[in-house]
DNA sequence: GTCAATACTTTGTCCTGACAAACTCACATG
DNA sequence: CATGTGAGTTTGTCAGGACAAAGTATTGAC
């Protein structure tokens, strides 16, 4: 049997940098890397061409290789080990946590989601509200209901306060796109959030909406989103048919 | 009224930093720095020097001062925003999720736990923790079955999954201990998890054992955990009761 | 043969220097 | 007054070099 090339050579090539492109290097190396991983050309185990091999090879300096390799090791794909190298040991990238909608994980998962808007209108934030925003008592917020299908059924009853200046919403907008998809159009990034999950049984007017029995498990939610800036964006209080829905999170510690 | 000390002086000094110690230049500062956040010598909003002066004073590269603020920035204590500045957005660290055992955050609430093991065996893994441990079917493993007080009431019951080789684990260390703390303890750190956390009806065995009314909500959540090598370290499979307990996270997205 | 010392490889830390890009603000211009 | 132009500030990217620390493999002594 023919030995396999050395891993030296590697299939990374110094043609695919793009100097001009406003993308940085360290991000070109790095997207081009997760690339291969993903794609299995360096598996699971492999150990990848040292750094200055491979800044050397592609024609950059060694601080833009680290970079990039340090971008893919913080997101759980390599592993570096000093006086060792660098391996493989995950073929996929597994984001720290997702801090996406609902809406985009059913479109995503194919189960066509739908909208319905129960309640739009601008009212006074309540204590409990305007404390998780870190806004003044009384301050005015948006506040949203939402009842939010999939295939057809219903699978989550939504409730969400907005703070004025945002973002304004219509209640066409959020029938047809999820919430963080129209805060993101309107330039707002969320970066940072705490959540608590817990459970309850429904109470009646809950079970009814949501089409399930009275004192049926409820999965619920309640999360707070902050800008980059450290600006609240939103607060939400949701509640999931337990028998539909489940929570999954990638967690990744330093 | 006196004006402040223009802030280019700052509290940091450089006399602070020790070159003899192991200790990288780069924590020294992100430590030092955080402090400072966390007393409240550097207020909520407040910017804190350009990373060139900061360099000079503290006799430093600019790459190590970078370094540093990078670390607060991923930590969401500093927000850096080209041609302004870095600024302080929140006065405490939000770790971007706590990958830790319930043993350690009821400590931590002083909500005296207590742990009694219902079982402990090792038995070929069934199908389902194998595929979720990346094992070959029928792998033995050490099977745990715990029960979780808190505050004298029945809490979580709990059911583990270690890999053989991974630890050895006695009765006695699981009543004193959480899983986590001995694993860490063996030199296993966990570092990368997947978690689905949902919720159902309790049927009347685990009702009995955690003391709740027959369907009352529970609160489940399994998790498969590795280490930096990407090693399955474990697979729990855990139910709460939702009354006493609620999942808290603090999210951080890229 | 076993084991310890040594050489080598590879990542970790740190430095200096340079230019680019984004933002702020004062100022000139219409 | 409004507006945009340009200078100044600050972070972002990148280069190239140097030495330290950790792990691996080889070599040598016993």
């Amino acid at each position: 049997m023919a030995p396999d090339p050395p891993a030296s050579r590697g299939p990374l090539r110094p043609a695919e940098l793009d100097r001009t492109s406003p993308v940085p290097l360290y991000f070109q190396v790095a997207s081009r890397l997760q690339e291969l991983i993903e794609a299995g050309e360096i598996g699971v185990g492999d150990r990848i061409e040292n750094e200055v091999d491979l800044a050397g090879r592609l024609g950059v300096s060694r601080p833009t290789i680290r970079r990039a390799i340090q971008y893919l090791v913080e997101r759980g794909m390599l592993v570096r080990k000093r006086g060792v190298g660098t391996q493989v040991v995950h073929p996929k990238v597994r984001r720290p946590v997702e801090l996406s909608s609902l809406y985009d994980d059913l479109v995503s998962a194919d189960r066509k989601p739908r909208t319905e808007v129960l309640r739009l209108e601008v009212v006074p934030a309540p204590a409990e509200v305007a404390t998780a925003l870190e806004l003044p008592d009384g301050t005015e917020v948006t506040w949203i209901e939402r009842l939010r299908y999939a295939g057809g059924e219903p699978l989550a009853l939504m409730h969400n306060a907005i703070p004025l200046g945002v973002i304004h919403l219509e209640a066409s907008d959020l029938a047809a796109h999820g919430l963080y998809e129209l805060l993101r159009r309107a330039g707002h990034q969320p970066r940072i959030a705490t959540q608590v999950i817990g459970a309850r049984s429904a109470g009646a007017a809950e079970a009814r909406i949501l089409a399930e029995k009275r004192g049926a498990s409820l999965l619920t939610m309640t999360r707070t989103a902050w800008d980059a800036g450290g600006r609240a964006l939103e607060y939400g209080s949701h509640v999931y048919r337990a028998s539909r829905y489940s929570f999954e999170l990638n967690l990744s510690a330093g």
